[in-house]
DNA sequence: AGCACGCCGACT
DNA sequence: GTCGGCGTGCTC
C-alpha cells in the first residue's frame, strides 16, 4: 500500500517531522513527490497544509496510529523537485530551523497556506437572539469574526455539540495566476469568407473581425489588443460571439514585472584577465566540476561582463544559470542587462516584485521557461533544473544572510546547490569576505583575479580628511572645506557627484542638554531618531512614532539639542552651503513605494540632478559614467560598532563607494571624512589595496581568536520577561560549557547589544570553538528541552556563524 | 499552532 | 455542584 509521508505546516518542534497519510484512490493520480496538500491534523476538525516529502510502500497494518487521508491536492504539479526537497532537510538541519520554514522560504508567499475558519448554521429552529442576529441572512459567517466574543463562541460550542451548527476548516490557496480574456475563432476561414459574403454591406466592423479569421486560420487573441490595436468594439465581438463565430477564452498569462523595454546587449571584447577567468570557468562547467571560483576584481574591472560570458557557456551547454546579487543592487542596470543579453530567457526574482508577479516568476522558472535567473538572497531557491553555473555577485555583502528563521548564508546553499548539480559556483568580488578569501589561499576556492580597470582606467584618487582638524579650524563637522570645494569644481564641470552617509532621518539622536537626558523608545533600547519630514521621532527597530519633545522629558528644560546627522539634515545643510545643488536624497525614507528606487536612479542618471546623497545603499553596483566624486560624509559610522567585523566592513563599504567614481574616461575622485584617519581600514581602503588589508585583519582575526580562525554560534534567549529570560541563558551556558571542550570559546552570557526590541528582552551567548563534534547535539537537544517554554513566550533561537555578535 | 483534556478556584 | 481559568500533551 503507497502511503504519503507529508510535512505539515505547523512550525514547532514536536511537529517538525513527517506524518504519515493514506492516498484516496480519487487523488491517486494527482500526487506526487514534492505536491501541496490539505490534510486533517489534530483531533478536531482542523485542516493544514502540507508537503508530501515522500512516497512510502507500507502496510497500513504497521502503523501504530489510526492513519488519515489526504484531503486534498493544491496543485496539479509538484511544487518541489526532489533537489529542493532534499536541500530542505539539509538546511533545516545545518540552520537549526524547522523543515516547514525551509519549504516556506523556498515557495513564492502566494503558495504559502492560507486558513479560513467558518461556522455553519445547520438547524433553522434556534431561538438565541444573539445567533439569530449572527447569521442574519447567511448559513455561514467566517470564524474570525467572533473569535474575540467569548460568550458568542460558548454559545457556538455548544450548539456545535448538540450538532446545530458546525465548524468546518478550510485551507485556500492564495496563489492565484492572471488571467486575461482572449477571443479565439469559431470557424475556419473558409467559413468566415462565407459569412463575408452574407453580412450587411453598412456592417463595417463585422466585416473587419471576419476579414481577420479569414487571413488568420485559427486566430487567437487578447481581448484588449482586438479592440486596441484593430479598433473592433465590445458591441461588434458580443455580436460575433453571439453568431458563434468566435469564443471568449480566460487563458492565463505570465505577469511581467518588466515591461520597459530592454535594449539588445551583446557580448563585449574581453580583456587578458577577463577571458582567462571566463574560460577557467567554461571548462568548469564543460566538465562537470564542482569548483568553486573567488572572482576578486577591483571595481570596474568587469566582472559582470564574465558573469554575463560564463551564463552564455552555460547556456550553450543545454543548461540553465543562476545569478545572485545582492538585494540593494538589484538595480534595473544589473537586471536590463542580462535582460538585454538573453530576453526572455530570464525571470527575475526579488522583494520589489509584488507577489502575485513573483509567482508568476516562479512558475516560469519552474516550469522550465526561464533559464536564467537573476534575483536576490531568496532566489538561490529558484526551481532551475540542470544547473550549470551559479553566480553570487558581491559574494561578501552582508544581505545575503537571512536574519531570521532559517539563517542561512546564501554562499552554503549556493556550495550546496553547485554540490548537487555537479556545477561550478563564482563568489565574485572587490572585497572578498575574509572566509572566502581564506579558503582560496588554502586552495579550497580557485582564485581568478582581475586586477584591472576595463580599458585601464585609473582607479579614483582617495583622499582622508581628517575631522579633527576641520571641527578646530572652522568649526565643520559635515561638510569639510576640501570635500566642499571638490563639490563645487565639480558641478562647475557639470559632472555628478556620490555622497555617501550611513544613517537616515535627520538627527541621530536627541539630547537635553541640562540634564543629559536621551529620548528611547519606549518598547525597544534604542535612541529615538529625528525626522524632520513628518516632524516626529522615529523608532528605527519598530515604527515607534511620536512628536518632537519641546521640553526635556526628565527635567522639563528647554535645552533640547539635535546631534548627529543623518541625511535630512545633511540635505538641507548642503543647500545652504550650494544653494546650486540639484540633490537627489536616496534612503529607506524615500525608497520605500515600489519602484521609488528605480526612478530616483533613472533621474540622477539623466542628470536631472548632479548630487546624489544617501545611505549605504548607494554604495554598490551604480554605474553612472559621469560621476567624478564621491564623498564619504563619515566613515565612523560602521567604524565604531562594538562587533569584530566592523573594520571588514568599513574597508568594504569605503571600497565599494568609492569605485562609483571614474568609471568611464574622466578620471574618479573619492573623499573619506572621518575622525580616525589613522585605522588601517580607513588607510588601505584610500590605497585600494584588498591584499593588504586582507593580510593585515587575518592577523588581527589570528590574534583574537575570530573567524575564519574560529567557528562561530551564537544562541540567542528572548522573551517578555528580562527575569526569566536571564536564567534561561544562564542555564544554557552552563550546560554547554560541561558539554563541551575546554577550548571552546564563550563569550556571554550577556543582554545583547540591543537588550529590548519591541518590548522582548534580549540576552546571548557566543562560542567561538575549532572542533567541536557533540555541539550539534547539544545544540538540539537544548531545542528540544526548551521548546515547553516556547509556549510560555521564552524562546531559542541558534545562529550558525552569525554576521555580527552584536 | 490549535485543540482537548484535566485540574483547580469561584460563582449562578 | 458547574463554569471557566490555565497548564499539559498530542497531532499521522
Amino acid at each position: 500500500m503507497k502511503l504519503a509521508e507529508v510535512i505539515v505546516d505547523v512550525p514547532t518542534m514536536q511537529t517538525d517531522k513527517p506524518y504519515t497519510y493514506l492516498i484516496p484512490n480519487d487523488l491517486k493520480n494527482q500526487i506526487a513527490v514534492g505536491s501541496r496538500v490539505a490534510v486533517p491534523f489534530g483531533n478536531g476538525k482542523r485542516k493544514v497544509q502540507g508537503i508530501i516529502a515522500n512516497i512510502v510502500n507500507k502496510s497500513e497494518k504497521d502503523m501504530n496510529f489510526e492513519i488519515k487521508e489526504i484531503d486534498k491536492v493544491m496543485d496539479l504539479n509538484a511544487v518541489l523537485n526532489n533537489e529542493l526537497l532534499e536541500l530542505s532537510a539539509w538546511l533545516a538541519k545545518s540552520t537549526y530551523s524547522f523543515r516547514i520554514n525551509c519549504i516556506s522560504t523556498m515557495l513564492p508567499s502566494a503558495m504559502h497556506a492560507k486558513y479560513k475558519r467558518v461556522v455553519n448554521l445547520l438547524d433553522n429552529n434556534i431561538t438565541d437572539k444573539d445567533i439569530i442576529n449572527l447569521f442574519k441572512n447567511t448559513k455561514s459567517i467566517d470564524f474570525s469574526e467572533i473569535d474575540s466574543n467569548k460568550k458568542l463562541l460558548n454559545k457556538l460550542m455548544k450548539l456545535q455539540k448538540e450538532n446545530k451548527v458546525s465548524l468546518e476548516y478550510l485551507v485556500n490557496d492564495k496563489a492565484n495566476s492572471k488571467k486575461e480574456l482572449f477571443i479565439k475563432s469559431n470557424i475556419t476561414s473558409a467559413e468566415a469568407e462565407q459569412y463575408l459574403k452574407k453580412v450587411r454591406k453598412n456592417s463595417t466592423n463585422q466585416q473587419k473581425l471576419l476579414h481577420l479569421i479569414l487571413e488568420n486560420d485559427a486566430l487567437e487573441i487578447k481581448q484588449s489588443d482586438l479592440i486596441n490595436r484593430y479598433q473592433i468594439s465590445n458591441s461588434t465581438i458580443a455580436t460575433a460571439t453571439n453568431k458563434k463565430w468566435i469564443l471568449k477564452k480566460q487563458v492565463e498569462v505570465y505577469r511581467n514585472p518588466y515591461k520597459s523595454k530592454v535594449s539588445r546587449n551583446y557580448p563585449l571584447k574581453l580583456n587578458h584577465d577577463q577571458s582567462l577567468a571566463v574560460n577557467k570557468i567554461a571548462e568548469s562547467i564543460n566538465d562537470h566540476n564542482k569548483d568553486v571560483f573567488l572572482l576578486e576584481g577591483v571595481t570596474g574591472s568587469g566582472k559582470t561582463e564574465v558573469y554575463l560570458q560564463t551564463i552564455q557557456k552555460a547556456l550553450v551547454n543545454g543548461k540553465t544559470a543562476l545569478m545572485l546579487v545582492p538585494e540593494i543592487s538589484l538595480t534595473p542596470q544589473i537586471v536590463n542587462r542580462v535582460k538585454g543579453r538573453f530576453g526572455e530567457l530570464v525571470a527575475v526574482l526579488h522583494s520589489g516584485l509584488s507577489k502575485g508577479e513573483r509567482y508568476d516568476e516562479w512558475r516560469r522558472i519552474n516550469e522550465g521557461k526561464a533559464q536564467v535567473v537573476v534575483g536576490a538572497r531568496s532566489a538561490i531557491f529558484a526551481p532551475l533544473k540542470n544547473i550549470g553555473v551559479i553566480i553570487m555577485d558581491e559574494e561578501h555583502d552582508p544581505s545575503y544572510k537571512q536574519d531570521d528563521n532559517p539563517r542561512y548564508q546564501t554562499r552554503e546553499v549556493a556550495k550546496w546547490r553547485g554540490n548537487y548539480n555537479n556545477c561550478p559556483v563564482v563568489l565574485g568580488s572587490a572585497t572578498p569576505s575574509l572566509e572566502s578569501r581564506a579558503r582560496a589561499s588554502k586552495k579550497v576556492y580557485q582564485l581568478l583575479k582581475l586586477p584591472r580597470r576595463i580599458n585601464n582606467h585609473k582607479l579614483p584618487n582617495v583622499n582622508v580628511v581628517d575631522m579633527r582638524e576641520e571641527l578646530a579650524k572652522n568649526g565643520q563637522e559635515d561638510f569639510s572645506e576640501p570635500l566642499l570645494s571638490a563639490i563645487k569644481q565639480r558641478l562647475s564641470k557639470n559632472e555628478q557627484v556620490v555622497l555617501m552617509l550611513n544613517r537616515r532621518g535627520f538627527s541621530s539622536f536627541v539630547m537635553c542638554r541640562d540634564c543629559g537626558f536621551v529620548l528611547k523608545c519606549p518598547n525597544c533600547d534604542i535612541s529615538l531618531t529625528l525626522h524632520m519630514d513628518t516632524y516626529s521621532m522615529k523608532c528605527h527597530y519598530c515604527g515607534h512614532e511620536e512628536p518632537i519633545p519641546k521640553v526635556c522629558v526628565n527635567c522639563k528644560s528647554r535645552k533640547i539639542r539635535y546631534y548627529g546627522t543623518g541625511t535630512q539634515k545633511a540635505q538641507k545643510e548642503l543647500l545652504k552651503l550650494i544653494p546650486e545643488a540639484k540633490i537627489i536624497r536616496m534612503d529607506v525614507d524615500t525608497t520605500r513605494k515600489k519602484g521609488a528606487h528605480e526612478k530616483l536612479l533613472n533621474r540622477f542618471g539623466n542628470n536631472e540632478a548632479n548630487i546624489l546623497l544617501g545611505t549605504q545603499m548607494i554604495a554598490k553596483g551604480l554605474d553612472f559614467p559621469n560621476v567624478t566624486l564621491v564623498g564619504v560624509l563619515n566613515a565612523d559610522t560602521s567604524l565604531d560598532l562594538p562587533d569584530f567585523r566592523s573594520s571588514e566592513r568599513t574597508f568594504q563599504l569605503l571600497t565599494q563607494v568609492s569605485g562609483r567614481a571614474g568609471r568611464a574616461e574622466k578620471e574618479g575622485q573619492v573623499y573619506i571624512q572621518t575622525f580616525n584617519p589613522d585605522n588601517y581600514a580607513i588607510q588601505l581602503a584610500k590605497q585600494q589595496n584588498y591584499e593588504k588589508f586582507y593580510a593585515r585583519e587575518m592577523h588581527i582575526r589570528h590574534e583574537m581568536n575570530y573567524p575564519p580562525y574560529y567557528f562561530t554560534i551564537k544562541i540567542t534567549a528572548n522573551g517578555g520577561q528580562e527575569q526569566r529570560v536571564a536564567s534561561k541563558i544562564f542555564e544554557i551556558s552552563k550546560y554547554l560549557k560541561a558539554k563541551l571542550n575546554n577550548t571552546a570559546i564563550f563569550l556571554g552570557p550577556s543582554p545583547s547589544s540591543i537588550a529590548k526590541i519591541k518590548n522582548q528582552y534580549y540576552y546571548q551567548i557566543i562560542i567561538k570553538y575549532k572542533n567541536e563534534p557533540k555541539l550539534n547535539e547539544c545544540l538540539q537537544f537544548i531545542l528540544n528541552y526548551y521548546q515547553k517554554d516556547a509556549q510560555k513566550g521564552l524562546y531559542i533561537n541558534i545562529d550558525s556563524e552569525p554576521l555580527s555578535f552584536m
